[in-house]
Parts: structure tokens; sequence; C-alpha cells
DNA sequence: AAAAAAT
């Protein structure tokens, strides 16, 4: 079976063959001819398995027959994360180049207004999160009577995070004349019910994960105590150890703050890493991932943003700096690694408080993971001796490490929990800290506080710009410089504050959060 | 004990 098999465009092949593809995956043998007839789909299939181009390839045939008209997109294509909206449309750029198509990408934490022009000009290609969709659409920006193709992607995680109501919504609004394509990892009985109801006579595809995936990937426990800066060193000693063989590596975290205290350590012990959370800045988010994706980053501290969808190739590590409570979130982390075929390597440090959370894993995968270096109870209690000290500056203290990640821990918690996030834990404070490095790590972090830098002044441009081109449109009869003026106080308040001069201290500083 | 998504 090759891709000139399954009746796809002229224009679509070329596309695909250039891209160095000859030969379909399952899923899209399965999938690709009943969406060019325009039956409804209803794919059940885990990311790694081509899914994607399961209907991007049979959209853009289909949509070589007639134009989009303004605010009217001919398609729509539902994703629940920001990243993999931005990587669909990826897609759609590779395999639709013989195509003049408009494509338009609706998520959060960018602005409206180049979105707004998108639609305007009349999109063949909708790819939006929900949340930002119906924004669009309550501001009258966006008709959905016209989408002829609607594509659910990831349903199953939709559900997790609580989006099926707007999902009801939006289907709701799309004429049911319509073709539906949709696709979920797992059918949870939510699910089956919203495929019931929006689904006309799907042709059902279901594609297993290639079952080598499973075996190729080396799992093992590791021991560790419970302080942040027990686990930290744990991390780092394993990073040391793996480090012939490891490539590159996503280390996942429960949670937001964790990801950003362990990104900032792993910085001042001069890994060359990266951090990606949602309460990150949309730009630093699609930055890092890039980075990481371009090997300009070796790690990606990352929480589970990252753990479903995304396709970053050839991960050669999976470091779960905490064990994941849920039991399916293992699953999808370490399925970062061992992809297509290829082997890896997942680590999951375990603590004496994780035991009831491996059992649920063990209990899932139906597998005993093994122990890297000796089970819990071989864990020595760890109050006082830590390693040497790494300071910058100043005498070195009895027990100075610990001191420091008291800091990460006992201070800057707290602080978060009733500042701001864009106050909390100023980039300065942490990089006071910063040991004597190497040359390169010192002018990496340069590079990536200028960076930051960027960010902040754009983010404060394009809130500018927003007030601009929206508020006439609101029927506001006030003059520009009006509203204008607010926006342009604060950004006086924040770079220069009236009364502090240059002594400003650094927590009144706005700065891009990581 | 979390994360994600509109502001």
């Amino acid at each position: 079976m090759t891709f000139s098999d399954l009746g796809l465009s002229p224009k679509v092949l070329s596309a695909v063959t250039d891209a160095g593809y000859t030969q379909p995956t399952p899923i899209q043998a399965g999938a690709i001819p009943h969406a060019l007839l325009g039956k409804d789909i209803l794919g059940i299939a885990q990311t790694g398995t081509g899914k994607t181009a399961s209907f991007v390839l049979p959209m853009l045939t289909r949509l070589e027959k007639g134009r989009a008209r303004a605010r009217m997109p001919r398609t729509l294509i539902l994703e629940p994360t920001r990243e993999l909206a931005a990587q669909v449309e990826e897609n759609f750029i590779r395999y639709g180049k013989n195509h003049k198509l408009n494509i338009a990408l609706l998520i959060g934490g960018v602005s409206f207004d180049e979105q707004d022009k998108k639609l305007e000009r009349g999109a063949d290609v909708l790819i939006a999160t929900p949340g930002r969709l119906l924004d669009h659409r309550e501001r009258g920006k966006l008709l959905l009577n016209g989408v002829e193709i609607l594509v659910i992607d990831e349903a199953d995680r939709m559900l997790d995070m609580g989006f099926i109501p707007d999902i009801e919504r939006i289907c709701e609004m799309i004429p049911f004349t319509r073709q539906t394509l949709f696709f979920s990892a797992t059918m949870p009985p939510e699910i089956t019910k919203l495929t019931e109801k929006f689904l006309h006579a799907p042709v059902r595809v279901e594609v297993s994960k290639a079952a080598s995936t499973a075996t190729s990937i080396i799992q093992r426990l590791v021991k560790s105590g419970s302080k942040p800066w027990d686990k930290r060193e744990t991390l780092r000693n394993l990073m040391k150890a793996e480090d012939a063989e490891l490539k590159n590596a996503i280390i996942f975290c429960n949670r937001k703050v964790e990801v950003s205290e362990l990104f900032r350590s792993l910085l001042k012990y001069d890994f060359d890493a990266g951090a990606l959370h949602g309460d990150m800045d949309q730009r630093a988010r699609m930055q890092m991932l890039a980075n990481f994706r371009d090997g300009k980053l070796r790690y990606l501290v990352a929480s589970d943003v990252a753990a479903r969808g995304l396709d970053i190739p050839d991960v050669s590590h999976v470091f779960n700096y905490d064990v994941p409570i849920h039991a399916e979130d293992y699953v999808h982390r370490i399925g970062r690694t061992g992809r297509a075929g290829r082997s890896g390597k997942s680590f999951t440090i375990a603590t004496k408080s994780d035991t009831k959370y491996i059992d649920a894993i063990e209990r899932l995968i139906g597998n005993k993971i093994e122990w890297h270096d000796g089970d819990l109870s071989t864990v020595v209690a760890s109050e006082g001796e830590d390693e040497a000290p790494r300071r910058g500056r100043g005498a070195p203290r009895r027990a100075g490490r610990k001191d420091e990640d008291r800091k990460d821990k006992g201070e800057r918690k707290p602080r978060e929990r009733h500042a701001k996030p864009s106050e909390a834990a100023p980039p300065e404070a942490a990089h006071d800290e910063q040991p004597v490095a190497a040359e390169a790590t010192v002018a990496d972090i340069g590079e990536r506080r200028a960076r930051k830098e960027a960010i902040r002044s754009e983010n404060t441009e394009r809130k500018a710009d927003r007030n601009e081109s929206r508020t006439p449109e609101r029927g506001d009869s006030r003059p520009q410089r009006d509203t204008n003026r607010p926006a342009r106080h604060r950004q006086e308040d924040n770079d220069a504050t009236v009364g502090f001069g240059d002594d400003m201290p650094a927590f009144m500083r706005i700065v891009a959060k990581v």
C-alpha cells in the first residue's frame, strides 16, 4: 500500500512525496479513503500513529474545490492545547504547500489582531483551542455556519481538561450537514456519548500502538529522599550517570512551580535546560519547544502540557522528577521516548510517599518496574549531610547548599501564593546566586535574559495594540488617546517607577515568568 | 497533592 492508492489529489501527493513519505500508517490507510468520500470518521488512535496526517491530507484534497468567504471558515479543527494546535498548523503548511490556502490559528495567549485579519480574509482552515474560538465568536468575528468539515482531535484529553461542554456548544453551532472527523486515544463513556450525539454513521478506524513501543522503553524506578533538594540531587546524579547515552531528555514535574524551580536549579548547575508549562508566556513556550526540537536545548523541564501529543522526535530519555498522580499520565510521559521503534529510557524518581501511585502504575501497565539502584527501603534519612555547597560568592556557610534550596522552597513559594504570578520569583534573585560558570553557560543565560526582556516588551506592546484596534469596534466613542493613556502609565510604572529611580527593588519589576 | 484553557 502506498499513498498513491488512497485517492489523494496530485497536489497533496506531491507534497507528501516531497516530505519523504511513501507508505501510509495504518490509521492513514484506514481513514483517508473514507474521509475523502465525505464520511464521518471515528479514529481511535494515539499520537505517534500518524493521526494528524490522516485528517490533514484528505481535508487538503477536499478543500481544492471552492473558496472561503470572509469570517466563514470552511473547516474547523479543535485541539486541546495551544502547542498541538500550532503543530497541526505546521502540518497544513507542509502538506498544503501546493495549495493557496488561508490558514488561521486561533489560540490564547497571543494578540487578537492578526487572528482577526485572517478570519476577515476568509479561512479555508481554522485551527483552534476551544476558549479562544468561542471568544472570537462572541465578539462577532466568526460565523461557523459555513464549516464543511469539523475535526475534534484528542477528545479524551479534552474531556480530562473539562472542554466537553465547550465542544458540545461548538458542535451545535455548525450545520449538521458537515463531515465530522473525531479522534480519541481512549473511549471512556462520556466520549462514546459524544460520538453518538455528533457523528453520523461513522467509519470506525482503530489502531493500537505498535507493540514494540512499550517494550523498547527501558523503565526504572529511582529511590530518593523526599525533600526537594534530595530529589534534585538524585536527578542530577542520574543525568550525569546517563550522560554518555543521553541525547536529549524531557523531565516531567507534577506542578508548574516545580517546573520553574527545577529549571532554575538545573541552570545553576550548568545543565543546558529549558522549561515548558502553561503559565509561561506563549512566546516563551513556543521558543522553548522549538529550541528543544532543534537540539539547541538538551533538557526540557515540563509539566504535563508536554506529556501527550507533542511531536518531539528522538527523545532518548524521560525523567519523571515526580511520580505522576494519575497512572495514565505515566504511560503518556514515558511514551515521549522510544518512538518509531527506537529505544528509549525512562527513570522515575520515587520517594516513600509515592508507593501507592507506583502501585497504581504497575497495575495499569501490568508489570513491575525494576528499581535502578535498590528500592526505597534502602533510602537513608536525609537531614544533614548533603553535598558540598556551591555558592558563587560570600564565605561558604555550614550546609550552604541546603540553605539555598530552602530558599527555593520556603521563601519563594509563599510569596507566589500571595503575589501575582508575574511578580513572583524574579530571575534576578536566582541569578544573584549563580556560581561562577563556564563561559558558554553564562552567555546562554545572558541570552535567555535578553529574550525574557524581549518577551516582556512585546507583551506591553501587544496590549497597547489591542486597545487601539478593539476599542472603536466596541462602539466606544472616546478618543483613542484616552484609552491608551492608562496603558502607557502602567508601562512607565513598571520600567521607571517614580520615587525609586534605579534603586527600585527587583520584586516590583514585572518580568516574564518562567 | 495537578495540568490544561479565554481574559
